[in-house]
RNA sequence: CGGGGUGUAGCGCAGUUGGCUAGCGCGCCACGUUCGGGACGUGGAGGCCGUGUGUUCGAGUCACAUCACCCCGACCA
């Protein structure tokens, strides 16, 4: 067993890791680069799935289901896609185990072997792609606005508990239009949706902007992302949204007639985030007495603890918490009173604040005689006594305080560890500090590749929203359109 | 897949040059005293020492193999 570690400064990684063990969000599981979610890690997946699956839908998606497994042909049609992907997937062969002949358990049956191997999806723009084929022939088909909710598998040396998991969930979108337009509309529209998931609920603040091609996604003309930093200073790919081009349309024989009676290929895009954003969420706001939730992704946003000597005084608790509680929830509030009678108060406090929850509410003898309650906030674990009456309207005001200063916080921590640097020495020492880099790239793969390998940073994207300020390029002199960013990352 | 490390009770760990009945702390169960920031006392339960094969009179301890996990790389969301 690892040393245990509580503090993000002597190792971020061990740090991070028990972090997630320990307020109780996933484990490793019996297999080799799974995690077992725990139903509070899941009940922060089901708030983010809910908030993105209302924006889907308010942006004109539906949701659909593609099967787990894709022929291995399938996965071949598109050459750059298969490039990609190839080195990670796991592959069914058989299809039935028999009793071992030895008489020790169960081995695979030789006779069931599949005619062909099935890829277990590594993503789904394949079977996807084989399949709107069938659906599509006319212009009037289109626009195709899918979502998926799955989980996907992909076979990674190294793994890290909802970084880089073996299996992720996710939800992938697979859209199909009829002009280039349209896709490359549909793109921008899906990265900006998920920076605004990210900022909104997430109080992450990211950066928008494009891949290179050399990290672009595989199949993809153009691959969008969103960008965060997280707190040692590395940068995390916390989504991306893909113009595909007529790239798998070609691949499937995807062909729908015009208007005008002509054939044409679809376009495409295909957009997605996964549980790598709870991997961010603890990432970019957690301190060393543990989570930090932001209260709109809060499974418990209020924990209650009572503070009582003996039967009697807890029952009055109780009753008197139960009628806060009652006053709480009509404000949409979510609100756990921890009346558990074999641990001491100091000890709840301290777990709760190991997980996350952004408001205590205290309450004792003394606070019932004076009518008053004690709320302590998780992000700056500042106390203060305050009046029971009005007490719904005062939390709702906190929550949404506190929503905003971890926002507040994360954004200034980034603004404080973004650098426009020019010259490659100063580059090559600062970087060893993390944060961002904005600096000048001449646009070549070689002189991405030869930073990448002389400081293990990667241009993270081509920031879109920035007006362009021309250069020269810090490795080569040569001229550059404009800064990128360049971070180590995850 | 390369380098380093670790597998002993639910968790964290000790266990000497092989030696007979495998320990400690936390947690758990019972009872009592406590209860406004991680309480204390007394008693109790809990172990195929990761797995396999060797060496040996004897293996948690030695050898080999294997599996898993962690950290650092390479690869990637």
């Amino acid at each position: 067993m690892a040393k245990e570690v509580t503090t993000k400064e002597e190792n971020y990684s061990l740090w991070y890791n028990n972090l997630v063990i320990k307020a109780d969000l996933a484990e490793n599981s019996a297999v080799r680069g799974c995690m077992v979610i725990k139903p509070y890690g899941y009940a922060i997946w089901e708030k983010m799935q809910a908030a993105l699956d209302k924006m889907f839908k308010d942006t004109g998606h539906v949701n659909a289901y593609f099967p787990l497994f894709i022929p291995k042909s399938f996965l071949s049609k598109e050459a750059e896609h298969v490039e990609g992907f190839a080195k990670e997937c796991a592959v069914v062969t058989h299809h039935r185990l028999m009793n071992s002949p030895d008489g020790k358990g169960v081995v695979v049956d030789p006779s069931a072997k599949l005619e062909e191997e099935l890829v277990v999806r590594p993503t789904s723009e394949t079977i996807i792609w084989n399949t709107y084929k069938n659906w599509i022939t006319s212009y009037r088909d289109l626009p195709i606005l899918c979502n998926q909710w799955a989980n996907v598998v992909r076979w990674e040396m190294r793994t890290r508990l909802f970084l880089r998991t073996a299996e992720f969930l996710w939800q992938e979108g697979h859209t199909a239009h009829a002009t280039r337009q349209e896709a490359v509309e549909e793109t921008e529209r899906m990265v900006n949706v998920y920076a605004r998931f990210a900022r909104e609920w997430m109080a992450l603040p990211v950066l928008v902007g494009s891949k290179t091609a050399s990290e672009r996604f595989a199949g993809a003309i153009d691959t969008r992302c969103i960008e965060a930093m997280m707190q040692d200073g590395k940068a995390l790919q916390a989504g991306t949204s893909h113009f595909l081009g007529q790239n798998f349309a070609k691949a499937f024989e995807v062909q729908f007639a015009g208007k005008d009676g002509k054939l044409d290929y679809v376009w495409a895009t295909s957009w997605g985030v996964s549980t790598r954003l709870i991997g961010a969420l603890i990432m970019a706001h957690s301190d060393n007495n543990g989570l930090v939730l932001p209260p709109k992704l809060a499974p418990i946003q209020v924990v209650m603890v009572p503070i009582f000597k003996g039967e009697e005084e807890l029952a009055m608790m109780r009753e008197h918490l139960s009628k806060i509680k009652v006053e709480l929830e009509a404000k949409g509030i979510s609100v756990k009173i921890d009346d558990r009678d074999n641990l001491r108060s100091g000890f709840k406090f301290a777990e709760w604040e190991l997980k996350g929850v952004p408001v205590r509410i205290a309450v004792g003898p003394r606070d019932m005689q004076n009518g008053t309650l004690e709320i302590a906030r998780r992000d700056t674990l500042e106390k203060q006594t305050i009046a029971v009456e009005g007490i719904a309207t005062h939390v709702e005001e906190l929550l949404n305080a506190i929503q905003d200063n971890i926002y507040g916080k994360a954004l200034a921590f980034r603004d404080t560890h973004m650098y426009k640097v020019d010259s490659y020495e100063e580059f090559k020492t600062r970087i060893e500090e993390g944060g961002f880099f904005l600096c000048h790239w001449d646009g070549t793969p070689e002189t991405e590749a030869l930073i990448k390998e002389e400081t293990k940073a990667t241009i993270r994207c081509i920031l879109t929203d920035e007006t362009p300020e021309p250069g020269k390029c810090m490795v080569t002199g040569q001229p550059s359109a404009q800064r990128v960013v360049f971070a180590r990352s995850y």
